[in-house]
DNA sequence: CTCTTATTTGACCAAATAGTCAAATTTTTT
DNA sequence: AAAAAATTTGACTATTTGGTCAAATAAGAG
């Protein structure tokens, strides 16, 4: 017996088991989307029957579930790192340069994301209003205090961190439109562009005068 | 008979109910991508029976690809319009607010398309490879051109499009994060917010020094 | 080795789904 | 008002899908 969610021992097998089910499942979940997901699918890329798979989890919903909350506090980090002890712009480019290469390393977590934020957030609104707003707000403040200290040229910090965001994960969620753009089917060779890209471009855009 | 393709009288019916019809699977479709929608969904939305709603259209195929195939043309013309004649740090911050104004005015539209590059673009990836590199790669020209004249800050033009991309498109595609991080449920305050700083910052990025 | 427990799966079910069709109804034409 | 054409839908089919279950197999404890 696996599944229910009660103290037990936990096998080899099912460590690893849940874990080849949960990455095939990001695979197809993350292209899909919930809805067009199905247990068959997860079935098919990991190798494993349906049954099998619905012996590790009590459902299609729950392996969502579980991968989404997994995910959810990694997204969280690189925000959580930012030191208001640090010099403002190199602070923020370096958190710039966190979430690109979060972007190119797991870019299946990141259309997971993509997709679950453009169906409405059925899953995790209230960890975005909850957790998430607070830490935006929290790191808000600290910009704040650097505009104020002249160490930051003035801006809406929250704004600046959705521009953060929306241009970083832009590289692995419309990976297809940019590779097409740019002519690169293969090949991570943008991201290195990207990188200096953004790093020069948030540069300019917070260097105080 | 209505459906086919060939020459034939179309009627103010077929006109109205193909439009609603297109109406409601834009509903849909936009915020459960092309799997995760059902017919059934656009008939309970449109308001009309399953059967009436293949009567106009051959499939579910079908109706995504009318959607997304009219869709592209209105999502080329803001950068068409990117005036070379023109101000070039006034012309791009005007595309920017002519994609801002885009995604606030339609933001289905806009998650449709976010839904389409997600799943791999698998009904436009041609469109994508063929007339929008042509145009962005024309666009970037013009701007390279700009930056060697010293009327444009030195940048990288296409990833700077790709910037104005996904900063504008944030606001409609992640629409629900943006609203739990601002705590403003209803209201669209903050495109005009948004509007304010993404002048703001591309003026600071792309102004020469 | 043997007994117990954990794992695996073929066969199955009920609901959902894309799409069909003939018959009924409405609209347009004459 | 008829006749012809266009529109609408209830009932249906075949397939897909999430999930179950009992029986079979593999692992582990003694």
């Amino acid at each position: 017996m696996a599944r229910s969610g009660t103290t037990q021992k936990v096998t080899r097998i099912q460590r690893e088991k849940t874990q080849a089910i949960m990455d095939a499942a990001l695979d197809v979940f993350s292209r899909h989307g919930f809805r067009g997901s199905t247990i068959d699918m997860i079935a098919k890329t990991s190798g494993f029957s349906k049954p099998n798979i619905l012996y590790y989890f009590d459902s299609k919903e729950a392996i969502f579930a579980e991968l989404i909350n997994r995910l959810l506090k990694d997204w969280l980090e690189p925000l959580i790192a930012l030191d208001d002890h640090g010099e403002p712009v190199d602070e923020v480019c370096a958190y710039v340069r966190r979430k690109l290469d979060l972007a190119q390393a797991f870019p299946r977590e990141s259309r997971l994301f993509a997709n679950e934020i453009l169906q409405g957030a059925p899953h995790i609104l209230p960890q975005l209003a909850g957790p998430l707003r607070d830490l935006v707000d929290q790191k808000a403040q600290v910009m704040d205090r650097w505009i104020t200290e002249g160490r930051l040229a003035p801006c809406d910090p929250v704004h600046v961190i959705f521009m953060i965001w929306a241009s970083t994960q832009h590289y692995a969620d419309f990976d297809v439109q940019v590779r097409a753009v740019l002519n690169t089917p293969e090949s991570d060779d943008h991201f290195q562009q990207a990188a200096i890209h953004l790093d020069q471009m948030f540069r300019r855009m917070l260097t105080p005068a």
